[in-house]
DNA sequence: GATTTTTTTTGATGTGGATCAAGTCTTCGG
DNA sequence: CCGAAGACTTGATCCACATCAAAAAAAATC
């Protein structure tokens, strides 16, 4: 149960990933000595499920890289709770709070058994100070991690849930390129993640059986997108993660 | 009342501002060379209020500086329209845009009479490749902005309308020191910031009666922020900033 | 595989906040 | 100064969505 770090139980060493790390474009053109550096003072972790990796407000310490399992991050204030964002394999997450050496913006838990790399912050920056190409790396990385909340911020001010849902759906269609797929959280969190209550969620699904939207258990299938993009005019302004 | 750019109306060169821009954190470490050549690329314009500088979708051939007046970032989606921050001098926006190369995915007006500065974006990622003081300022600024919109976000989802106005009002009385201050936006604007409708606005206004808060027009004055802080709650990993 | 626990669904109800419709107050151009 | 246009307020109504309560389903535990 106890979420701390257990220096010493993982190798330090993080060799059996290290090729996807590598391929990471944060970490790609970076110099072969400046990365070794960072791979040395790093190590890899296992989690078990529902492990709190980070309490915001703490200081950031380590620039977190998602190898296996799924990260949620999500925010508390007030006694309310909600899901921010789904991280998933290969990509890193609360980069900003590592460069500007703030206290993190969200918390982190493992949804299920994950696997982390944790790179101390500081070896971070003394990185980016010195390799050129690791600090243009970053600025993408950070500049494409900005329009993502962009767009998730219009997305959350210019539509109802049901069309969040809905696009949400579609976005997932694109990502599989298939019309069946099964969501990959828990329909709560999946809920708070659109800024919905469970209970919304349960029957905006419902809602969309007109429309030839499937549900059953977390599968999900599609009959025809047409009438779902009628209904929730997907637009790439929002709904592009990749621009 | 054309909003397209109304080259040579204006002087070419950047004179009158440039210590002021060279004062901005983004520019400040710049070599100089790699500096006279942005500000030689780039030209300052004057512009009424109420000009669509910048339509989502386009393009980002320019990177924005304002000088004077005020710039509010909107979006529209499905005839819907919100207010999503605003600019005030001296500060750039949209540098993701530019740095990534693709579509802005925010409209820019300007609320006063404004004057801005245009720097061609491919300017700015041609001095970003080559000048590495701007590419790291780039990264800092980056990933503040990051960090505010992470904020804005957790503003939207964790907290209501109400809450959402009086940290706004705390957040303002904290930035300008003064217990009284004017909104320095029309109150519909600051109902589409805040997202919420105007009319609601105007009834969470009345509601703070009740705990001091006395508006006139645009002019707002607290009694106590200890009875508002108790009823909103203000948190650093929300409101501040800063960090 | 039976029991406990958690998640999801369903129904009933409540509320925050949007919308609609006037009315009032400001601003601004003449 | 006046009139028109726009901004703000107020009241009435409506709707999206949350909350509460409980049943049903699924998952986890033994």
């Amino acid at each position: 149960m106890s979420s701390t770090l257990k220096l010493g139980a993982e190798n330090n060493m993080a060799e059996p990933d290290s090729d996807e790390i590598r391929g990471l474009k944060l970490f790609a053109e970076m110099e072969q000595t400046q990365y070794e550096r960072l791979l040395r003072a790093s190590y890899v972790q296992n989690f078990p499920p529902q492990i709190e990796l980070i309490t915001e407000g703490d200081n950031a310490d380590f620039l977190h890289v998602v190898l296996a399992g799924t990260i949620d991050l999500f925010s508390r204030w007030n006694d309310r709770e909600v899901s921010m964002a789904t991280v998933r394999p290969v990509s890193t997450f609360i980069l900003a709070a590592t460069i500007r050496n703030g206290p993190y913006l969200m918390s982190a838990r493992t949804l299920e058994k994950s696997r982390v790399m944790l790179i101390p912050s500081e070896d971070v920056r003394a990185a980016f100070d010195e390799d050129n190409a690791f600090a243009r790396a970053i600025v993408k990385e950070l500049a494409q991690c900005y329009r993502v909340v962009v767009k998730n911020t219009k997305d959350l001010k210019l539509r109802t849930s049901l069309e969040r849902l809905v696009n949400y759906l579609l976005r997932q269609k694109n990502r599989t390129g298939s019309f069946e797929f099964d969501l990959n959280m828990e329909k709560r969190r999946l809920a708070s993640f659109l800024g919905m209550s469970p209970e919304n969620l349960s029957r905006a699904f419902k809602r969309l059986e007109p429309y030839g939207v499937k549900v059953s258990g977390s599968h999900i299938s599609i009959d025809d997108p047409n009438d779902l993009e009628t209904l929730a005019k997907p637009n790439p302004l929002i709904d592009d993660y990749t621009t």
